[in-house]
DNA sequence: AAGATATATCGACTTTTCCCGATATGCCAA
DNA sequence: TTGGCATATCGGGAAAAGTCGATATATCTT
């Protein structure tokens, strides 16, 4: 757990508000159907309103610190919340920085 | 409490560790002798080990975004960590973002 | 095997951040 | 009120991050 780079991670609008919207896949997806493995790049790309180049940096970026996890199924992959990551990113910044 | 403001300005190794040695000013600052109102930009300046105008740029940023209180007593400004900044903030990445 | 589609990576350009030296400001003591 | 510290602010050069278009890779369909 790389504090300093889960805070730059977390330092860009865009990525933030991806976030936000992979709480709620459901809601903030609605043309996708399945949403057991995470929301797939384009859905996410689209919404962004950023190149899929970008969004695609992002996304793995935000792996790399484990923030999200990545599932490739076929020709898509797809992204959900690491909701351990920011449970214990919470306990971290309550107990120790 | 602006969240990205925030995460931006722990995006820095040298501010996180600012942050650090402020949890135990004793410890860290042993040369000064009363930490009623935090430590001065001096003290700081000279563990950091970078130069007097960045490190009072830093302390500035952190107080602006509110991880840091700063107490202006004579020609010495004093800064301390504001732990309900820091509460507020695991509050947050628990359950907010 | 070829074309289509989804994603990843690369190279380049722009914007932001890092960090410095120089200078300004504020406060204290003589 | 002048000189000396402590801190703040300013201007700039170097490094990193943001973002794009072009291209590569992987997978699916036919």
């Amino acid at each position: 757990m790389d504090q300093l780079e889960i805070f730059k991670a977390l330092s860009n609008k865009t990525r933030l508000q991806i976030l936000q919207w992979l709480k709620e896949p459901e809601k903030n997806f609605p043309e996708q159907k399945c949403f057991e493995a995470g929301v797939c790049v384009g859905q996410i790309q689209q919404k962004a309103g950023l190149t899929q180049s970008t969004v695609s940096e992002y996304l793995s970026l935000m792996q790399r610190t484990g923030l999200v996890t990545a599932t490739r199924v076929g020709q898509w992959t797809y992204y959900k919340r690491n909701e351990e990551a920011f449970a214990a990113l919470s306990k971290l910044i309550e107990s120790e920085i």
